[in-house]
DNA sequence: TTGTACGCGTTATCAC
DNA sequence: GTGATAACGCGTACAA
């Protein structure tokens, strides 16, 4: 019965003056807070574009402004992988944060055949996005120097090799792994293995070179067969454990260059009837919900991934308002997580190493 | 050196017809496959707009069209809990089937204190879409009344209870369940427990009433405290099998509402001593690739989230280019996967029941 | 303080 | 076949 109430189609601003008896313009300058129009004419354009529930077509003040209040974000090409449950947080952050100003989130997919350069190309020439954020950088990422010469706004989740000219978020992955290394080794372990991703991804080598870095400050031995890189997802992970059991030298400890990892690792390892946490020790990163379901409990490097999608949106906007302004460039620490997977060295291991191959 | 090639800006109409030596109304027609321009002027306008990389501005084709090839897409409010990681996949496919016909996917977050309607309120209003995905369906969801009267074309992923007047994909949950019922009891289970999610979530629902048709079907007892409502994450799983281990007439099968409760099921069943495939079998629901890691590897009903995603992108834009026709209405299988976690039951278990409580 | 008129980049409808 | 010209809905100098 009440339902004829919002049948109103979208209203124009041309309704909207007419209805009060004004013209587009004063209308328009009013909305927009110009400071030439009287206050009480302010207040009744507002009541009334409220009631008629009007909102300036984004397509017609787009063309008249000049700009285009929309942050492009091209998800990484599919590899057979599942998309990354991080970039899924990352883009609620994004979205919500975003929204504050205003602004939209346009996603975009990579079609089979073409690249993401081609993608984020495109939208730049047709107009479809005012800036980018990306994210999952490598090393050497040809997104980031395709953005250098774009002359739009964009933030950078994560780094490249050279990152001194342009605005990026990241996490201290090497802080935040050597942290990990201090924590086994201050808890007796020696022998620690590292399960590593592709290190081509600017994250994993980071997180290597952190390993390796504590491994050496620590005078942790690095045997042949500790560092395992490649290991993209729970099979590879299972596969590099089964590999790790059969080492002439069994490590006490095992870095995992994410939790997917070291959730696949612990499924292996608990398959092989070794009980994780006691006779050894798994450490993960990104702090995933799953990890806190699990048993033991897994400890990990946690990172605040919606936390980082609101920031870098943060991030873009301003970099859009304020052109001129310096890069901003945030390095966060991840967190040390500490759940069931990590204890001391069991001691029967220990006396083992003891009087083992030495 | 070479750099100097792509450093010319978005280029226009106005330049490539002047490029041209033609007027901008030729090239539009020419390029918009006019059959009243002579071919020869067809390819050589194609030529310069290849070479110039000419994209027409969106925004200013959207303005004099009038259409604006757009699908919203709006998260769930964040309630505390890690986003769907079903979702991202049905983004991934949605992002990708939709850049086919030169569709964009703009992502929405609802910001606090505000609900789902009003953002995709404000996105019509102003112009910033024209038709809508929506996922994660309530049977009585305020957004599917909402988008029936705004005379826009949408999709929903999935159903609401009353779902014949509107375009919509769904997996047929009901069969799914009755599917994974005929498996368990083909095995030789009787004791079958329920964990069950959100039941105004129009998926939980139909699965659960799948595991409910079925128990009477096969006559498996639904002993008080066998179904379980309301477990949405590991965590939930993990206290609810707590509770079913004291269960007087301990189940020997768990049906779980999704993959993420199974895993956190077999957790804690692993924690409690007992072997999963063995002591008890447990099936999920989703097909995550971590079901694939774990030991045993979960048997669940998979489904496949990008192809629902692609498959939704295609009908939101054909029903955008023929407005007038039917509405698509799918019901997709999902498909039983066979992994060590479901097993016939074990045989002391068998004799146990022979000899317990009558 | 407000109204008028033009421009934004396209597409579509006329004439020629 | 092709070239002018008028929309599309809004923002904004400029005039009043």
């Amino acid at each position: 019965m009440s339902r004829v109430k919002k049948r109103r189609e979208v209203v124009s601003i041309a309704q909207l003056a007419k209805h009060l008896g004004l013209s587009e313009g004063t209308v328009s300058r009013a909305l927009n807070n110009y400071p030439d129009i009287a206050r009480k004419t302010i207040e009744r354009v507002r009541k009334a574009a409220d009631e008629l529930g009007y909102r300036p077509s984004t397509t017609a003040r787009r063309l008249a402004r000049g700009v285009v209040e929309t942050v492009g974000f091209v998800l990484p090409a599919r590899d057979g992988h599942q998309i990354d449950p991080f970039l899924a947080e990352i883009l609620d952050g994004l979205a919500t944060e975003l929204a504050l100003s205003d602004w939209d989130l346009l996603v975009a997919a990579v079609p089979d055949g073409h690249d993401e350069v081609e993608v984020m190309d495109r939208l730049i020439r047709s107009g479809k996005v005012g800036g980018f954020v990306i994210a999952r950088t490598k090393r050497k990422d040809p997104r980031v120097d395709f953005l250098r010469s774009a002359n739009l706004p964009f933030v950078v989740q994560g780094r490249t090799e050279n990152c001194d000219d342009y605005a990026w978020l990241d996490i201290d992955n090497e802080k935040a792994f050597a942290d990990a290394m201090d924590h086994l080794v201050g808890m007796g372990h020696r022998k620690i293995a590292y399960l590593g991703g592709d290190p081509d991804l600017n994250y994993a080598w980071q997180r290597r070179a952190g390993y390796l870095a504590a491994a050496r400050k620590h005078e942790c031995p690095v045997l042949p067969g500790y560092l395992h890189d490649g290991i993209t997802d729970e099979m590879a992970a299972r596969d590099a454990v089964t590999e790790l059991l059969k080492h002439p030298d069994r490590p006490t400890a095992l870095l995992c260059v994410t939790d997917a990892v070291a959730i696949g690792a612990i499924h292996a390892l608990a398959h092989a009837g070794i009980t994780v946490g006691r006779d050894i020790s798994v450490i993960g990163f990104d702090g995933l919900p799953m990890g806190e379901a699990i048993h033991p409990g897994l400890t990990t490097m946690a990172q605040a991934s919606y936390e980082i999608g609101r920031e870098v949106g943060r991030i873009v906007v301003s970099q859009a308002n304020a052109p001129a302004s310096e890069f901003s460039q945030i390095l966060w620490e991840a967190s040390l997580t500490i759940r069931g997977s990590a204890n001391p060295p069991a001691l029967k291991l220990a006396a083992n190493a003891k009087g083992g191959i030495s």
